[in-house]
DNA sequence: TTGTAAGCGTTATCAA
DNA sequence: TTGATAACGCTTACAA
């Protein structure tokens, strides 16, 4: 491999010059520039992108810190992300939380440790507390899908209290009135706004929650199935159900299903997310939209314009969520 | 931050030797160790790994090049991969090729001058020659679900051939004899493999594929609907399916419930992958598994063990499809 | 067992 | 507009 002190002597020119004409921040005569690149040319000579991150202190790669590599909803988020940066040809070093506290900084240790020039994190379990102390550091990093006041130039999120509420109020503009509510972790932030949101909606038609209709599941479709089991044991009746997320709301669909309920017939669901399945479930799933990919978008431009200085895209750092109004919910009789 | 120095001079040993102690790979007496660590820990020293990987000329990370980020196949598989990496302490780049050529070699491109150590790749547009001689190159890589003869050693697949074949065969032996085929885009190994299997199953029980009940999808929802669509309107009668992958057996089941077909009473539909939601749909799907993540873990072993001297991990590289019969299937009447 | 010093391939500061 | 040359923070012969 080629280096720029072979080009340097193969152009006749200094090192420095050679430098110059590939970084083209200093004016070099047309000429000299020809004969540069003329032998980079021939020596098929590539920038060692290590040498020059060592020396400009500029590693060019954002860390990416999300709780899972899979599922539906990262994979959205990921896409989202490298589509913008790799057209802005930085690179993403990625790697998984697992919604797990010490998983996380580790992560995050790790993604500095190589020389992030920033990072973008998903993360759920490290406190807010560590998150202002990391933006005390001099790693510039945007949150996705958490908010925090005090940093809140640094986050971009969904309005997600307000998804839950539309949730909750679709069905009891459909005329329910019983509603079971399936929930994330509930030590997740976004799984208890959903939640306020729910109790938001239920409080504007003089309900409260009943407790025999709550249950806490974990966002994945045994959590949406066990739920299901769970409620119907308790005794107490319900017509409709929310839950925090699609895919709960699947396993829940395939457990009623199971159970001889017909869907929405007995019993209406709604959704959370709208995921790419969504709409290829049985019945189809009404959902809250949740424009992650677009998010993840924003997440690369925040950075490509806070860190990287290239002030032409704007971004969106709030957003809100949409109801998809499909075949899982039907009015009650 | 602290650099190597610092903590030289605190522990009041040379360079050398903190950094022996870092990469314990020469002895050192137990006494400065001590110092060396205590420096370390009373600065909060991390070592600079760009200025590791230019002077040790290695950088500690895999490139992995994926068609689509998202997506339940390609999660599971970067998941796999990412665990074994991430537990090994090195670190992945990960791009995307979209099943596109130039995107595919501008991915490779990309990677390479990112010095990173070994690449991973799922290329499926690239040709076997330009891979070829990318072996002939000197950056190190493993392919994964793609098998060249010439270069066996460094492949990573699955018997898409005898996945197709078991799928037919299940029908057969259930008694179905009109079976309509979905394909994915036929310029795609394992689409072609998986169809060949497809014809090896009918040709045992003295049938050949009928062109009119052929469709050549995308390997998306999308494809599974529009395929069965067309394939109604062919005014051939069938009574199973099989789809080249789930994602489309998914999108054909929802158009098949909404043109008034029971699935599986009217038809008997086989998926492909076993993706996380086959168990999900509804009816429950009939498929092959694919032990995606279970192959990815393996094309990272194969780095640690090629690349990086790890001898202790057993690499795999010859996968075998099971056949996993759930409820889209039923047998003819 | 430890220290000295020469790289690794760039960028960036100064002069010229 | 160009050229010397000192960083950048570490690894690794080679000596001691």
């Amino acid at each position: 491999m080629a280096t720029i002190y072979e080009v340097s002597k193969l152009a006749g020119v200094s090192l420095a010059t050679v430098s110059r004409v590939m970084n083209n921040n200093t004016p070099v005569k047309e000429s000299t520039r020809r004969k540069v690149l003329d032998a980079m040319a021939q020596l098929d000579y590539r920038p060692n992108s290590i040498a020059q991150s060592l020396a400009s202190n500029r590693s060019n790669s954002i860390g990416v810190l999300v709780s899972e590599l899979h599922g539906p909803f990262y994979g959205a988020m990921l896409t989202g992300i490298e589509a913008e940066f790799r057209a802005a040809g930085k690179h993403v070093i990625i790697t998984a939380g697992h919604s797990d506290l010490a998983t996380e900084q580790d992560g995050i240790d790790f993604l500095q440790s190589r020389n992030c020039d920033a990072l973008i994190l998903h993360v759920e379990a490290v406190s807010d507390d560590y998150l202002l102390q990391l933006a005390a550091g001099d790693t510039p990093f945007v949150l996705l899908n958490r908010h925090i006041p005090a940093i809140a130039d640094r986050c971009i999120s969904l309005n997600n209290e307000l998804g839950g509420y539309l949730a909750t109020r679709h069905l009891l503009q459909q005329g329910h009135r019983q509603i079971a509510y399936i929930a994330g972790p509930m030590w997740k932030t976004d799984a208890r706004d959903r939640y306020h949101g729910h109790q938001r909606a239920l409080a504007e038609y003089q309900l409260t929650a009943d407790p025999a209709l709550f249950f806490e599941g974990d966002f994945r479709e045994t959590g949406g199935s066990k739920g299901l089991e769970s409620l119907l044991q308790s005794g107490k009746t319900f017509s409709a159900l929310v839950c925090a997320n699609d895919e709960m709301a699947s396993g829940a669909i395939t457990a009623a299903r199971e159970l001889g309920l017909n869907i929405p017939q007995q019993l209406s669901v709604m959704g959370y997310d709208n995921v790419n399945f969504a709409y290829y479930t049985y019945p189809k799933l009404s959902t809250i939209d949740y424009p992650i990919s677009a998010m993840g978008q924003m997440a690369a431009r925040w950075v490509l314009r806070e860190v990287y200085q290239q002030e032409s895209n704007e971004v969106q750092q709030l957003f809100e969520p949409v109801l998809i109004s499909r075949d899982s919910v039907l009015a009650a009789t």
